[in-house]
DNA sequence: TTTATAAAAGACAATTTTATCTTTTATAGA
DNA sequence: TCTATAAAAGATAAAATTGTCTTTTATAAA
């Protein structure tokens, strides 16, 4: 569906919004230790996610990453356009390269509904709403370890 | 979504389908010029449909693949299973390894909506009526090269 | 039974994705 | 200005997926 990169990097990015109202700046360690990813991968991850605008961060001491308001109301499209492009939610679900009405796959109808599903779903959902869900206690963004 | 093996193996089921009235038996090279995927890649693929059902073969002179009658009444997702298994209609969006209504990902509720129409579109979905929107002329399993 | 044919099986190679480690750069405070 | 800190950047490495090539096995017909 989407890369686990892109999995990691919405997990982060909740995580970070989680913590805004605190003011505080997240280092990587914790970041990766919360959302249960690799470290140094994680720090790949936020990279582009800073150069995108998803997150911001602030190198040396007292430094780190956080989420600016205007960030918190994006869509969580966003991060999976900078992490993964945009090509999951237009692809053929059969693999031609080129699939649409006028030369559809035998599956294309259906398909589409799948996928259009999937593109509502991180289109109308914002960073802010994931976070304050996780805040409220409602949902979680890492793995139960017993 | 679901793996390149994965679409190749459906556009290549649907094919031989798409053929048994003819009752000829197809070999690997022609299938895979057909639908466009390497051959010796396809060759792997179709052993695999072979052992699971999906489609059958026959080795030596004269031989090939086809399919039988029970087989084209099989669900799509069958083919998903035996490549991929059935993991992309279970696993969490967000890539957490326990994700369920009593302990959900913030995006849970969205992300599963576009989950189960995935899964209602390869499971309510038979290889007999792909093959008969192919050979009625309303769809296509190879690509456009212009 | 021999031969030709076509898939099965097995070994291997290339590419992509995931993951790690080291060095550099930016920044805050002493 | 010097030092410590934390991310950025760059170079590799490991794993998974995709793809190829060679050898073996099954089968039909002569």
């Amino acid at each position: 569906m989407i890369s686990k990169a892109c999995k990691y990097g919405i997990r982060a990015t909740i995580f970070v919004a989680s913590k805004q109202a605190e003011g505080t700046k997240l280092n990587i360690k914790d970041i990766a230790r919360e959302v249960d990813a690799p470290e140094a991968f994680t720090a790949k991850i936020l990279q582009v996610l800073n150069k995108n605008h998803i997150i911001t961060s602030l190198k040396g001491p007292y430094g780190g990453f956080f989420i600016e308001d205007y960030q918190l109301e994006q869509a969580v499209i966003n991060i999976v356009k900078a992490i993964d492009g945009l090509s999951v939610f237009q692809e053929c679900g059969l693999g031609l390269k080129q699939c649409s009405a006028i030369h559809p796959c035998p599956m294309h109808d259906q398909y589409k509904i799948a996928r259009d599903a999937l593109l509502e779903a991180f289109q109308n959902t914002t960073i802010r709403q994931l976070a304050e869900q996780v805040n409220d206690g409602d949902s979680y963004i890492n793995n139960l370890h017993y």
